[in-house]
DNA sequence: GGGAATGAAAA
DNA sequence: TTTTCATTCCC
């Protein structure tokens, strides 16, 4: 009754839309959604503030578990198993049903899903086998210990007055080892997690530095890889730069993802993206790509300036310089800093500069000239090195709290020494930003400045590991500080980028600016993101976080050089910097590239796409290969939109959220959905249970309802197309069906996008038949089902080839050619032969498969053009398949 | 919270 | 072989 307002009318869109069971927050991915929860309470709480007391649990989630949480105990319990093939199924098709059959409830549905399923062809439920398959291996790496029944042990949580209910247990083996739940408990602790696959709880606690470290490492193989490439040229290499990049982002993500924390880091990773999005959007928009380069170049050119100072300075002071105070003590120091940094900064800008006394003074009348000059040049504001320094000394001066160590070591990890010192400044702004998103955690509501220090230094690091600096800081600067100069920055940045104000923050970034007191405010952020302690820990994790990362070339050589040695730290920290700042241009243009091509926008859409589920509010974790592709996307995504803004700190989680949910949507939404109309005859044929020789149940589904599925009418219709070859065969084609499809490929990281969700078979009938009957029957089917497809039209298979052009004609729009070869192909191969392992492309494909999905998808498109260009005739050789982009296995019966 | 279905895992 | 529990959501 109650749940009458529901009723089954909407519920068509998707099972997933609305549904949220009372109980279930998290349909799919408990443990994300705890970790994101993590994350989220405390940005909620930020926001908030009302709500959570400080139970750092769940705000969100809860919804009706809250209470069983003790974070540990809960999130392993929240861990839900997860859905099997038949439940993957149901969820895809319920909504059908419903349409299908308003008055049912769900009973009913679900029972004409079990008839649905019954008759389902063996090589659709295949899919949905494979799927759930490795649903349940993500999920399994996510939590190794997991157990599907707790049996009698659960021990686990008994406590929480709770307990789970249902979930209840699932003990996992060992808290220790398992990860999953734990880590968030870890996180909270401060406990080790191994990491596990998921693990997220150390990079999140790590901070930025965690972070950096893990997409450092990650960014290191990529980078290396994008630098090659992008190095070779400039824009010929465009395209290959991109892919490196959208690869190297996609390998970060999915390796910062892998590691855990899909939460943080996520949202640093997007942020890092959408500010590099930004800053090429930006700098774009402002300047032309020279501008960028010389923008860059100057700031570069600022760092060097400043390592270079500072190793004078250094070498003139070392002692001073490392204890910093950078007024107190070392004000000689700090002036001829700030001269040659002036020097410098006019150079490349006009000047922003201030000196340490005029420090404010100036940074209110630049501001009217950063606005100028930021259109000149954007990474200077993102390097936001002029005020930071400024800021940073009185900070450390006003609180040095943290840890002076840590902000020595965070300079020395710089190499930068000058940099941190006047970084500090944007940092205090941008701390709020970093920490935000970056690591959510770090902050400590207390000292600003302590914590911008450190968070200016975790945050340069991590700017500096994704190749950001300019992007984010500039984010930052306008959060955080409070000071004039953060007025002046947004300024800047309000030219620049209204996006970011838009994004997160802009409105506590509003309340902090005015004045310090809004520091206060600002910590919400931190604090909401990072617990309490995180700071000494964070500092800690800095320290050694950098050595063992070698995120990127700067950190790295810093890092361990960085607290003794510094005049090297400087050569190479100017080095790296050169490198990143290469990386950066590459990137940017990258994405500025993908944006003009509208391949971010395409991205974007899809994200789109998948938001319906963000509604939500589900987020599904699980794998990481999901987790990581929706970071993936939920970059690209963002980057795509340029400017979109950057959800707040909760927006963002609620993003890491949706943007899972979104994947796994995709994903869930690639596998293929059947027109009722298929079912129904085959039911009304068969009585619902399966029936299996089909028969023949010829028609075409696709009359129209099923068009709901898919992709309207087109996808569907194709489809169709593909049956029967599926019938025999399988043809996956990657960009075959709708967008839609091709998204959730994308989303899948490796195989099994490729393996099994592909085709949609609507077709459910052959499946039964055995050997040669089996063949003539989808030889009919073929026939038939072509027909159908063209509108029960044309009655022979010489149709079907036409057909299958004319269906891409219809709708598909890119991979048009793609499909036909593939049909053609795969009709081959299906008469031919059945098995075809998934193409070697895969391989390949797989790498970047997430992220750049979309990418992958043109450039295979292009390939195929150019390769294959529409053989695709008949003879299509078998080998072909393997090559042709686009995946087609051939299940054999 | 039960129940309708199926399936996987554990006992 | 039996239990649990996964999803969905009305009752």
């Amino acid at each position: 009754m109650k749940g009458s307002s529901r009723n089954k009318d909407h519920s068509t869109e998707g099972e997933g839309t609305g549904k949220r069971p009372k109980r279930k927050c998290l349909q799919w991915h408990p443990l994300l959604a705890k970790k994101l929860l993590d994350f989220s309470e405390e940005e909620e709480e930020e926001e908030e503030d009302e709500d959570i007391d400080k139970v750092p649990l769940l705000g969100a989630d809860s919804l009706e578990q809250d209470a069983d949480e003790t974070e540990d105990e809960e999130s392993e319990q929240r861990a839900r198993r997860p859905m099997n093939a038949f439940l993957l199924f149901c969820k895809r098709h319920r909504s059908l049903v419903r349409k299908e059959h308003p008055r049912l409830d769900n009973r009913g549905a679900t029972k004409i899903l079990a008839d649905w399923w019954a008759v389902l062809d063996p090589k659709e439920k295949q899919k949905y086998t494979d799927m759930a398959k490795e649903y349940k291996d993500a999920f399994m790496k996510a939590n190794p210990g997991y157990k599907w029944c707790p049996t009698t042990n659960k021990p686990v949580k008994t406590q929480t007055s709770t307990v789970t209910n249902r979930k209840k247990l699932w003990a996992f083996a060992s808290d220790a080892t398992k990860d999953l739940p734990s880590p968030r408990k870890v996180t909270t602790k401060s406990e080790e997690m191994p990491q596990l696959n998921f693990g997220m709880a150390d990079p999140t606690q790590m901070g930025g530095l965690s972070m950096l470290l893990l997409a450092g490492e990650h960014a290191l193989t990529a980078q290396e890889v994008s630098s090659s490439t992008c190095q070779s040229d400039a824009t010929n290499s465009t395209e290959a730069c991109q892919k490196s990049s959208l690869f190297q982002f996609a390998e970060i993500s999915s390796s910062t993802s892998q590691p855990g924390v899909p939460g943080a880091v996520k949202q640093t990773e997007e942020s890092a993206l959408f500010q590099f999005a930004e800053m090429s959007s930006n700098t774009s928009q402002l300047s032309s790509p020279e501008l960028v380069k010389l923008c860059g170049k100057s700031a570069l050119f600022q760092l060097a300036r400043m390592c270079l100072a500072s190793e004078g300075v250094k070498v003139k002071e070392p002692g001073k310089t490392k204890v910093e105070a950078p007024e107190d003590a070392g004000g000689e120091v700090l002036k001829e800093m700030e001269v040659e940094l002036e020097k410098a900064i006019k150079d490349s800008c006009k000047g922003k500069i201030e000196q340490l006394e005029i420090k404010r003074m100036q940074n209110r009348d630049d501001t009217k000239a950063e606005e100028s000059e930021t259109a000149k040049c954007g990474d200077f504001t993102s390097l936001a090195m002029e005020n930071s320094p400024f800021e940073r000394n009185d900070n450390t001066k006003d609180h040095m709290c943290c840890s002076p160590e840590l902000s020595i070591a965070d300079m020395n990890i710089f190499g930068l020494k000058p940099e941190k010192i006047k970084k500090k400044k944007k940092k205090n702004k941008l701390d709020r930003h970093t920490s935000e998103k970056s690591t959510p955690k770090k902050p400590c509501k207390k000292r600003q400045s302590s914590e911008s220090d450190i968070e200016s230094v975790m945050y340069t690091i991590e700017a500096v590991a994704k190749g950001d600096w300019g992007a984010e800081r500039l984010a930052d600067t306008p959060r955080k500080k409070p000071r004039p100069v953060s007025n002046v920055k947004e300024s800047m940045l309000d030219t620049k980028s209204p996006k970011k104000k838009v994004k997160s923050k802009d409105k506590k970034t509003s309340k902090e600016k005015p004045t310090e007191t809004t520091k206060e405010s600002k910590p919400p952020d931190f604090l909401s993101i990072a617990a309490s302690k995180e700071e000494p820990c964070e500092a800690s994790d800095n320290i050694k976080v950098e050595p063992l990362t070698p995120t990127e070339e700067v950190v790295p050589q810093s890092l361990p050089e960085q607290v003794k040695t510094e005049d090297s730290d400087c050569v190479k920290k100017i080095e790296t910097c050169g490198s990143r700042k290469s990386e950066r241009s590459c990137k940017g243009a990258l994405y500025k590239t993908l944006v003009s091509e509208g391949m971010l926008t395409s991205l974007r859409a899809n994200v789109d796409r998948g938001k319906r589920s963000s509604g939500k509010g589900n987020s599904s974790d699980h794998e990481g290969c999901w987790s990581e592709e929706n970071w993936a996307f939920s970059q690209s995504g963002t980057s795509g939109n340029k400017k979109l803004k950057r959800p707040r700190p909760k927006e963002e989680f609620v993003f890491g959220l949706a943007k899972l949910e979104e994947e796994f949507e995709k994903k869930f939404n690639s596998l293929p959905q059947y027109s009722p109309i298929t079912f129904d005859r085959k039911n009304s044929s068969v009585p619902r249970k399966k029936r299996k020789v089909g028969s023949g149940s010829s028609e075409h589904p696709k009359s129209n309802k099923g068009g709901p599925l898919l992709a309207p009418s087109v996808a569907y219709m194709i489809v169709e197309a593909w049956t029967p070859f599926s019938s025999g065969v399988q043809c996956k084609g990657s960009s075959i069906l709708s967008e839609d499809r091709i998204s959730s490929e994308s989303a899948w990281k490796n195989k099994i996008s490729i393996s099994a969700l592909n085709t949609p078979e609507p077709a459910m009938m052959h499946e039964p038949l055995v050997g040669s009957q089996k063949r003539k029957a989808r030889k009919t089917k073929i026939t038939h089902l072509v027909r159908t497809a063209d509108g029960q039209v044309s009655p022979a298979g010489g149709t079907l080839e036409e057909k299958l052009k004319e269906l891409p004609q219809s709708t598909l729009q890119k991979t048009q050619s793609a499909e036909t070869d593939c049909n053609s192909e795969c009709s081959r191969n299906a008469e031919t032969e059945e098995n075809h392992s998934i193409t070697s492309d895969m391989p390949a494909v797989s790498a970047f498969f997430s992220l750049a999905a979309l990418a992958e998808v043109a450039a295979m498109e292009n390939v195929h053009r150019s390769q294959r260009a529409t053989p695709l005739p008949h003879d299509g050789q078998p080998n072909e398949m393997s090559q042709a982009p686009v995946l087609i296995s051939c299940a054999d019966q």
